[in-house]
RNA sequence: GGGUGCAUAGCUCAGUUGGCUAGAGCGCAGCCCUGAUAAGGCUGAGGUCCAUGGUUCGAGUCCAUGUGCACCCA
């Protein structure tokens, strides 16, 4: 029989021979030799696709066929053909029936053949004895001979085939892969050592059962950290049934997973019903140290169950184990006695798979064994968490069957998996490769990581905040890509912001002395801004409840962006800076601190769940005499305060001033110069309403001393110029975009047509044709000087002339802005008050000075104006506005 | 071979019960602001929402099939 194998090393240990009993087999004659191989496995391309495909390995020949191989060993012979079904039953003789091993009865070493013999796996004769010929219908023809080499010792098919068939196994190698006594030369051989599949090669050559050797490409598993090669052995193992799969299935069933996109709950199901019996040991030293003791006698065995029992049960050792921890080498000195036989019984060498341990958990950690009353009040605990990838088979696999094999409950209510942490580029995190980033580097103590580059960069430590942020925002079913990058991300676009609100406030609070328990305003009589910011919060806290109650933590945290970021820091405080600044101290600066001061209070207690430390410092410094953050109550949502119709204007006008910038950019003036009036058609009745309401706060911001709403129904603000994109249009109409250009100019429809979103039909004298709105531009019409912006219904039309009255204020917010700044390099504080020359020969500014002089002192606390150069201790510094000179001069007033 | 998930801008990702002329950050280009400032902001360019078919007045979203990737099982 001609056989064929990829693990040379195995042939030592073979048993059997498998055949597809429904192939035909060829008897093939061959310099006096009848070989049988299968008929199709004889003149088959093997791995021709795989060749083609250029999956291959480089410098390993084209695989020939079977037939090929004969006729270039000098020819063949077909003399006849035979069905498998026949050979089944077959006695053969195996290549290495010489070797001890083989001579064993119920196979090889001793400890599987008492095995093999007390479970009843094979006959009382050895492995040589058995050597026939097995029928097996996964057998095929595509690959090798049909012919499948047999050792049950060496793979887990094998293994299973050798099982049903009492093909007795023999499993040659120790636990480092090298060859046990009873294999003659090849004892203490490694089974991964070429040198050993050479000298297999050399020995099958001298007794002539050689037949051909060739490299022949497969796919092998490998260690998965040293990347060598694995070998299959054949091992005693304990195991627990698993008959009783059906009952964990519906303790499954008490309990939800999460997210429900991941459908947890039938990836358990599915490993529910496909496990196999659970392999709880383990051949190392270190770890739980399974209770099974054995009678090697007879088998018996029996599992110990407390200290208690075991004290009472040990028959010698106890004395050198007491006061040591359950685990190896101590426990090993009891032995117990078999009530039954009267033998001493020894501790299985094995510990347990961790996931016992992890298992239990629920039960062992919960004073389940020593106070069952405290165990009740904590069982089931209402929510667990841990990666999904593997844990449906591993750590939530075994916590439910525990709990089941305990109590027939679920020992959880909810079950939240997640997915990974990834490096930044989303590779896996490899300490060898140098991109894993060390917790305790990440939380406190700095790192370093290999990054594109190929070098090695040291970065800060994060922080636990900052970390447990990044995780919270992330969505669990997607890896994390986690590093300094996308942490500095966040910390600018989150962190940062709350904090700066925050440090912006007691500022300002602690310069004003202003304390929550002044008298301040009744919501209603607040301005708009105001109500409009604490609505929203109101709003944040409902979505805290219904994000945070249903588990999804990434809701919650990517709305407090939002709301921190566009709302509280970038429109609140930076439209309200004026109000903190002002030195009265009036109902209104104090009807700001008062909601900025609600806002704050209540933010941090909405984030101080995903931010503990932080928020924790903040609550105390806001509220005098606090108790932890985390003992306060989270806040609740006050109805009354929500107005949607505010927050919808607001909305609009944050759009409308963001128009207004679009409008400035096209006439390329900078806000600090003050422009004389925008007309702006609004798209929809919140737009409207918001300019009605709030045109102050487009003047603010945008620097424009009047707003005008322009109504509809006096027609378009704008007229349009409307051309072809060739960009778009061009691949799509080539030489007609004459024509196209033609007829659209016909259309007065177009503009309003296209502007819309609409298609735009045109008549061709070849036919029509459809304009998409990105297949044209459309450009606002207006006169130089003035800046047009259409947008989705909303015109703006920009003055851009600047009168010589408005180019005066303009030069004055420059010298301002100096000043500013020179206050700032003279270091100065916020609330100093000054002396200040300014000496200029320009005329403009000389005249903007002159004009504004109240505005300047205002802006920036000039207590004295000096007309002679101060004295050789003042701030100087000389600066350029619009190419005129100015010189600056200032210093502290003293009272 | 079977199962599950994912696929949206150059990159990383949001997108609630279908209402979208699809958003953010980074990167890129141009600019602005200046006592929260070793910060911050605006504007712009950049999309066949993997493909095909279906349901619907309307699909990134729902359904079916296919493709690619990942994980699990055999």
């Amino acid at each position: 029989m001609l056989i064929w194998t990829t693990t040379p090393w195995t042939l030592s240990s073979n048993v059997g021979a498998a055949v597809n009993p429904t192939l035909t087999y060829l008897k093939v004659k061959h310099k006096d030799e009848l070989y049988y191989v299968a008929k199709g496995a004889f003149t088959v391309q093997r791995l021709e696709e795989q060749f083609k495909r250029k999956e291959w390995l480089e410098g390993v020949p084209k695989l020939k066929t079977l037939e090929q191989i004969f006729k270039e060993k000098g020819g063949y012979e077909i003399v006849g053909e035979i069905s498998g079904k026949e050979m089944v039953g077959w006695q053969y003789d195996a290549p290495f029936d010489e070797l001890p091993a083989q001579q064993h009865p119920f196979g090889f070493p001793e400890e599987i053949a008492s095995v093999v013999e007390r479970l009843k796996w094979g006959p009382a004769k050895s492995a040589q004895e058995v050597h026939r010929v097995v029928a097996w219908d996964i057998v095929g023809e595509t690959e090798g001979t049909g012919i499948v080499h047999i050792a049950p010792g060496c793979g887990k098919e094998d293994f299973v085939l050798g099982k049903e068939q009492g093909l007795v196994p023999i499993a040659p190698l120790d636990d480092s892969g090298v060859f046990l006594d009873g294999f003659d030369e090849l004892t203490g051989k490694s089974a991964n050592d070429p040198a050993t599949t050479d000298w297999i090669l050399d020995n099958l050559q001298k007794k002539n059962r050689l037949f051909a050797v060739e490299k022949y490409p497969h796919s092998y598993p490998h260690c998965w950290r040293c990347k060598t090669e694995l070998l299959f052995r054949l091992v005693d193992e304990w195991f627990i049934d698993m008959k009783w799969r059906d009952e964990i299935m519906r303790v499954v069933e008490q309990v939800t997973f999460l997210p429900e996109s991941i459908n947890g709950k039938a990836r358990e199901l599915d490993w529910l019903k496909n496990m196999g019996d659970w392999m709880i040991s383990k051949k190392r030293f270190w770890g739980l140290a399974l209770p099974i003791w054995v009678d090697e006698q007879t088998g018996d065995f029996e599992v110990i169950g407390s200290y208690e029992e075991l004290q009472t049960r040990a028959v010698e050792g106890w004395t050198e184990f007491a006061g040591h921890s359950p685990h190896r080498p101590w426990i090993d000195l009891i032995k117990i006695k078999n009530p039954k036989s009267g033998n001493l019984m020894s501790r299985i060498p094995d510990v347990g798979n961790p996931w016992l341990d992890a298992g239990i958990v629920p039960y062992s950690t919960m004073k389940y064994n020593s106070d069952r009353d405290y165990w009740k009040q904590w069982f089931p605990a209402d929510f667990i968490t841990e990666c999904f990838p593997g844990q449906f088979r591993n750590w939530f696999y075994a916590i439910l069957a525990m709990s089941t094999m305990m109590e027939q409950k679920g020992p959880f209510k909810v079950l939240l998996g997640h997915a990974l942490v990834r490096d930044e580029q989303g590779d896996e995190m490899h300490k060898s490769k140098g991109n894993a980033i060390p917790f305790e580097g990440a939380a406190n103590d700095g790192y370093e990581i290999k990054e594109k580059d190929g070098k090695l960069h040291k970065y800060p430590p994060m922080g636990s905040d900052l970390m447990r942020w990044m995780y919270c925002r992330q969505n669990p079913i997607a890896n994390i890509n986690f590093g300094p990058h996308v942490a500095e991300e966040v910390r600018s676009k989150f962190i940062m912001k709350l904090w700066n609100t925050y440090a912006f406030f007691c500022n300002y609070a602690r310069l004003d002395d202003f304390t929550p328990q002044s008298p301040g305003t009744a919501v209603p009589g607040l301005l708009d801004i105001d109500r409009w910011i604490l609505s929203d919060l109101q709003l944040l806290i409902k979505t805290a409840h219904d994000a945070l109650q249903s588990y999804n933590v990434m809701a919650f945290c990517l709305k407090a962006e939002e709301f921190v970021d566009d709302k509280l820091s970038n429109w609140y405080v930076r439209r309200n800076r004026r109000r903190f600044w002002k030195s009265d101290k009036g109902a209104d600066k104090m009807a700001a601190y008062q909601t900025l001061y609600t806002v704050l209070t209540t933010l941090v207690k909405l984030c101080a769940p995903v931010i503990p430390f932080m928020t924790e410092k903040m609550h105390r410094n806001l509220v005098a005499d606090a108790d932890s953050i985390h003992l306060c109550d989270y806040p609740v949502a006050d109805e009354t305060l929500i107005d949607h119709e505010l927050s919808d204007e607001m909305d609009a006008l944050l759009r409308l001033v963001s128009l207004s910038g679009s409008a400035r950019n096209a006439v390329k003036i900078k806000v600090r110069q003050p422009l004389a009036e925008i007309k702006i058609l609004p798209a929809n009745n919140a737009e409207r309403k918001a300019i009605e309401r709030f045109a102050d706060q487009i003047r603010d911001e945008q620097n424009i001393k009047k707003v005008t709403l322009h109504d509809a129904a006096h027609g378009a603000l704008l007229s349009f110029d409307i051309k072809l994109n060739p960009k778009s249009a061009g691949p799509k109409f080539g030489p007609r975009l004459g024509a196209i250009t033609a007829a659209l100019a016909k259309r007065a429809d177009a503009v309003e047509t296209l502007q819309a979103g609409k298609p735009l039909e045109l008549s061709l004298p070849d036919g029509n044709v459809t304009l998409e709105p990105a297949d044209v531009w459309i450009t606002p019409r207006v006169e130089k000087g003035w800046g047009g912006i259409a947008d989705r219904g909303t015109q703006i039309l920009l003055d851009g002339r600047i009168t010589p009255d408005l180019e005066l204020e303009g030069l004055a917010r420059e010298i301002v802005r100096y000043v500013q700044n020179a206050r700032k390099e003279a270091g100065l504080e916020m609330d100093d008050r000054i002396t200040l020359c300014l000496h200029t020969e320009d005329a403009k500014l000389r005249d903007a000075i002159a004009r504004h002089r109240a505005y300047i002192a205002n802006e920036t606390l000039i207590a004295n104006w000096a007309t002679d150069p101060l004295s050789a201790g003042a701030y100087r510094v000389e600066v350029k506005i619009e190419n005129a000179k100015l010189i600056i001069e200032l210093e502290k007033f003293n009272v």
